[in-house]
DNA sequence: GATGAATGAGGCTTCATTCAT
DNA sequence: TATGAATGAAGCCTCATTCAT
């Protein structure tokens, strides 16, 4: 605080017209949060992270600008919420795919993880990018260190076990495999073919194919 | 490129009361440009390219606010050169070390392929991805429709010509490549262990072996 | 700096409309810092510290807000600056006084330091208080560890020695006079009186008597 | 004045995810503005008048923000109501004092008010000094107008009446008295010896001596 | 070319106050 | 009475960019 300045309302009161009746307030209590997080990923979506304002998120939210800090103690923790709300999105798409096999079915979990998880991250790549990308690099953690990357590790781990597949490296392959579907994804997404279903298709059989035969044991 | 530099202390000047009038300084006025560059690297290495300022990159390579616009037309200008000048010092050292095996040399071509690149980019990651990712969408175009992928795609196609590899999508092959190693990479980085050879060996190695096998013709 | 929100001006520029053309800069180079620093106190002086901007000061001065930040590093850095300039004139005219004197004059100098402190003072009671009253305890040392304090116990002192005067605890005395002088200014000043110069005089009269009277030499 | 109290910690909730609901407190409900006053008085005293908000009042006071106003109808009215409480009790500790005297005793009384005044005051200087220098100058002039003063003037008056004591102008006699007072006050506050019991008493010596000798009539 | 004072459009936050419940 | 979510006016400060010298 500054050594003066004083409390405002007081001397900035001078005439008696004191602020104007605002506009009804007191909505539905549909989580003002909520609202204010799905605002602010659709301008991030339309505009950039960078050139929304929090100015921006609350008129969209329909809401005084005062309001967003009443939900969120800064803009950057908008953010931090954002991230949180997408990764939470994402592992459980992915689980709830793979829970849908078999765990015997090794080569169709592994299809059925290509081919999820490309959805899920072409489903919402541009919103993907702006939250993680679009971060200093404490924040990227958290793709990193990926629960996602980690859980396929395991996959592959116990593919290997079961003796189906053959990997020195199991982390490793999560890695490439990983970051290989990310680069598919943004391709696609770069070519504005982020919709196609037959492109995604391809691009899952491109990747399924790839490393099963990547995997393939040597003696079959 | 020629990042490590004079180094010339934190360069953060405290605000004196009185700055003393700067010398005017009588250098190759080839050089400014480049010395702004390179101050303005060091400066977002150091503290993020978004908390780096016009003024900070100024009094960092000790010129006068106004002089960086006689060189660059805008700040985002000199964000783009600085990305062009790392994709091409990039592009020459992949390209130099391919030249180095013969053209019918495909396994070893991959293979210092993935060695190289894995190198060139963890020798300086960081500034890869100051660079490439705390950017606006707008202009992470350069990586997608990125030389490197175009050479990599390049090579695949040509040694599935040759009869040495079998692949059916040789562009997706080259960008899971691409992102594969620099997921390989990020992961190394992420344990702070870029520096260390043997486990860049064994990226390197993990990558061809795996590449290599996926590209195994099926009839030998 | 917050994680993202990248410098402005790029993304902001949207349509080509690229700023207005300003008023003409680069007046006569009269320190705008003095300029800022003479508004500053007639905002004070008109609405008050508290109820005074930054923004009011650099409109009363017909330059730009930021200018106002080339020449202080915050609002309460000028207010700092205000208050060195008051007290450094403050003494000044004291001193001057005084030095008008014969040494051995001790009560013409007791007398002139009355008056002169009461004309001081008077003649900016206002501005003396906005600038050391609203401000935090921190600031108000220069008021209590004060030369002018440090000044007259010397006086008192000397008086003391030179045996003209009486007093047990000289800078007791000191203080007392000091902060008596004051609360007879500040009373003039809350009857509207403060231009009076018969009240002045009067006043003056007061405290001379008073205090000569007080340190009258018990044998004399 | 009931200045000390609980202390209930720092009271700084740290602000957690969620706040469990308040439980509806049943106290004596006339004692809800008075315990807003006293966390007031005790945040003033801690982090000072500006920086301490009506949120952090009524958190302190455990109740809810609008509870506030349901009792004060602005920040400003709290304000005024704790100096008003302020002055209430330094006067009716003065005027406590002075009964314990002979009318007749009039240096006694004299002697009883520098004494009992410097007691006060010092009890609670902080105080004092936040509620009377951190305000506004509209607020201030509860201190010019002072009934302490006015009560002070009476004294003097009277004594001179009484032809004990000789001054020209009372009033201004008593001005000077009692910022003297005050003077003294701070200065040994600004020493941190508010509390040195045998140093406010030669303090109350030296103003005692001062005016009395100050007022002694010329002819005895 | 160089300079650096000046600009002014924002951005982020804070907080006194209101009012539906 | 009591509550606390909501308000929105203001405030302070930053910084890319311009331009007279």
């Amino acid at each position: 605080m500054n050594a003066i300045r004083e409390r405002r309302g007081a001397e900035t009161a001078e005439a008696g017209e004191r602020r104007p009746p605002r506009r009804p307030r007191r909505r539905m209590p549909e989580s003002r949060r909520g609202e204010l997080m799905d605002a602010a990923e659709r301008l991030f979506l339309a505009k950039g992270v960078a050139a929304t304002s929090v100015d921006d998120i609350t008129t969209a939210a329909q809401v005084a600008k005062g309001t967003f800090y009443v939900y969120f103690p800064s803009r950057d923790a908008l953010l931090a919420a954002l991230q949180q709300r997408f990764v939470d999105g994402f592992c459980q798409r992915v689980d709830a795919a793979l829970a849908r096999r078999r765990t015997s079915d090794w080569n169709g979990r592994l299809r059925a993880w290509f081919a999820t998880a490309l959805d899920t991250l072409l489903d919402q790549l541009v919103l993907h990018d702006m939250l993680f990308h679009e971060l200093g690099h404490d924040h990227r953690d958290l793709i990193h260190d990926n629960p996602v990357v980690t859980q396929l590790a395991a996959l592959v781990s116990q593919g290997v076990a079961a003796g189906v597949w053959h990997a020195a490296e199991p982390r490793y392959i999560a890695i490439i495999m990983f970051h290989g579907m990310h680069g598919l994804a943004d391709d696609l997404a770069a070519q504005a073919q982020s919709g196609n279903k037959a492109a995604r298709k391809r691009l899952a059989d491109t990747l399924f194919n790839t490393f099963s035969s990547a995997m393939r044991p040597l003696v079959p």
